[in-house]
DNA sequence: GTCTATACAGGGATAGAC
DNA sequence: GTCTATCCCTGTATAGAC
């Protein structure tokens, strides 16, 4: 923000290089070997900050979830209709997908089950439930402030809106068309007014 | 169907249990030595039926879109309101699932973009293709027949709802729990009678 | 069409000096 | 905290015998 750039430690360069580098080419699509020439030390210096992959992926997921978490925490400080927190996020998982390049972090390391180590995966739920309960608030308001149209269920209406979030994702990284996401969206949006 | 069962070519057992191993592993996941031991060659051998693993995924991913494509012909045959042809593609890809431990080739393939040859990713794209063209016919009938509600625009249905299965299957996968494929899908259920 | 044997690159991880 | 050097494993792919 107003700060002035800050000498980011290696610890957290680290965590940035392998949070790019997962979320564009997957969690099997990045090695030791990249991060060190990315960040500019050799790999062996790596374990000194990250002991293992896993212990490295554990780190990576919990950053992006507290990350979202403030994130969604913002949009409610910003936004007062459940319309406009919908559009936010709509919004953050489409600059997330940086033009078809990049998919959410979560999305990108579901798909690669088979390597994850267990803490992973245990990350990754606490991530989806945190997404799930707060993507239901906003539904539960929109319901009440009339501003998003035909609301039943905002539990299940959360269900439905973090899969097609993440389904639309991986279309459009698929073929780097940001059209598929908006597409896919569309109708989504049409309920709100 | 009621043929004798048929000696099964090596070519075929291959093709077979890439797909097993892709769509429960990850296209990184699996091995020549994997499949060698599945099969009972040597990986070596494996090279004479498929020169290079691009060659193999573009031929699962071949043959996994005729397949699919001849499942939603069989479908049609079989039913003939839209409301039952959406319940048997859900039905599809709930199957695909196998309990949380598969995913449909295409949302495997998609997630690990960094390591397929072009021609897969061709491929994937002719799959979704393929099946966006014929969900919009699905809604395109379940709107004239009256089986599924609120239905307004077919294509923008077609591509909400490919994203909708494809991740309820991400997310149903990354916590073997089917019960998170069954909620994300309910409302658009309900939308059928 | 399948085998043995091997090449060669890359992965994650460790030991020990500085 | 970073380095060099090295280990061991696994990956895809090839050569040539049978």
């Amino acid at each position: 923000m107003g700060a002035l750039a800050m000498p980011t430690d290696t610890k957290t360069a680290l965590l940035d290089s392998a949070e790019r580098a997962a979320r564009s080419q997957g969690f099997d699509g990045f090695s030791y070997a990249d991060l060190a020439e990315d960040v500019g030390i050799r790999k062996a210096s790596i374990h000194h900050h990250f002991a293992t992959k896993a212990a490295l992926s554990v780190a990576m997921m919990q950053r992006y979830r507290l990350g979202l978490e403030s994130a969604c925490q913002q949009i409610d400080d910003t936004y007062t209709s459940g319309r406009d927190r919908l559009l936010a996020l709509v919004g953050v998982y489409r600059d997330a997908l940086r033009g078809g390049k990049s998919l959410c972090l979560c999305v990108s390391f579901s798909a690669s089950r088979a390597s994850l180590h267990r803490d992973v995966i245990a990350e990754i739920k606490l991530f989806r439930l945190m997404m799930l309960k707060w993507i239901a608030t906003v539904f539960e308001l929109g319901k009440s402030d009339g501003t998003i149209r035909a609301v039943s269920d905002p539990e299940r209406e959360a269900a439905a809106t973090l899969s097609l979030l993440e389904g639309a994702q991986l279309a459009a990284r698929a073929e780097e068309d940001m059209a598929l996401y908006e597409k896919a969206l569309s109708l989504l949006l049409d309920r709100t007014h």
